[in-house]
DNA sequence: ATGGATGCAAATGATTTGCAAAAGG
DNA sequence: CCTTTTGCAAATCATTTGCATCCAT
């Protein structure tokens, strides 16, 4: 079972970057809510904690985990970014169009994907993004079609 | 093996919309191109043609046509949507970080994926979308890492 | 004719950035 | 101390929308 509090500490030493408040914080909500957050969610729950952080700070330190490999940004649906933490193991999102709920699913498939399509095509994959849409058990049936 | 010219005219004519000159260029430059190109990529290429047609006429007709189902819009990497004309078999993307490019790839997997999924979690899947990063041939040895 | 479609420009929403003040190591 | 971060506000980018005009049907 990986620890989960240190690689923050650690890796933003080692880059010569400095731990804020504001990054703890931002980061604790991240693994709190499990994710799927978008920047606005973050900056509202933030703000509870400490109502002086900015916006711009939500944006900064979501792009610095990016890079830094702690989160992963995922593109849900139509909209703007989601946030997650850097997942142990692979995993999809299947986003309904009714509720418009975000469930995690995992499959050896989605590995087995990825290392076919690496053998098939020559292609080294770092990342792999699988969304499935459609509808859960509960809006399933109310399926309003229609544009 | 599929007409692919017909469906936009009887699907507008269906929804009692017109079939307007912007439209049908539109709807080719998306053909012609093989899909994967944004709604600005769309408008510099529109204007060669018909140098009066705007950016707004791009989106709403992109949006026009997502709604009836004729074309899929994309999100690759951090950016904006892609566009293409509603695969005749499902397939994902495999996006180059090095030099950009964006590959189609297709495998039964996929197919197998969102089935796998459909019955463990009892969910519905109507669209999949499978996007890997990485790194082409080309691109892989100057592989510049670091933030 | 006549309702849907377009062009233009202004509005909106998400994200980014410049800069001076604040704070971590 | 000295450099990274932050907050604030203004800037930027993608996308949307109001409205008068235009054009397929």
């Amino acid at each position: 079972v990986p620890r989960r509090d240190e690689p923050l500490e650690t890796t933003l030493q080692t880059s010569g970057r400095r731990l804020t408040g504001q990054r703890r914080l931002i980061v604790d909500l991240i693994r709190e809510h499990g994710g799927h957050l978008d920047a606005n969610e973050l900056y509202r729950l933030a703000r509870r904690h400490n109502p002086r952080l900015s916006l711009a700070t939500i944006y900064r330190t979501l792009a610095l985990l990016r890079d830094l490999g702690l989160v992963d940004e995922v593109h849900l649906g139509e909209e703007h970014h989601h946030y997650e933490l850097k997942p142990v193991l692979e995993h999809g999102h299947m986003v309904c169009l009714g509720c418009g709920t975000v469930l995690e699913f995992s499959s050896s498939l989605l590995t087995r994907l990825k290392s076919e399509v690496e053998q098939a095509y020559a292609f080294t994959v770092t990342e792999a993004q699988v969304d499935l849409s459609g509808y859960c058990t509960a809006c399933r049936p109310a399926q309003t079609t229609a544009p």
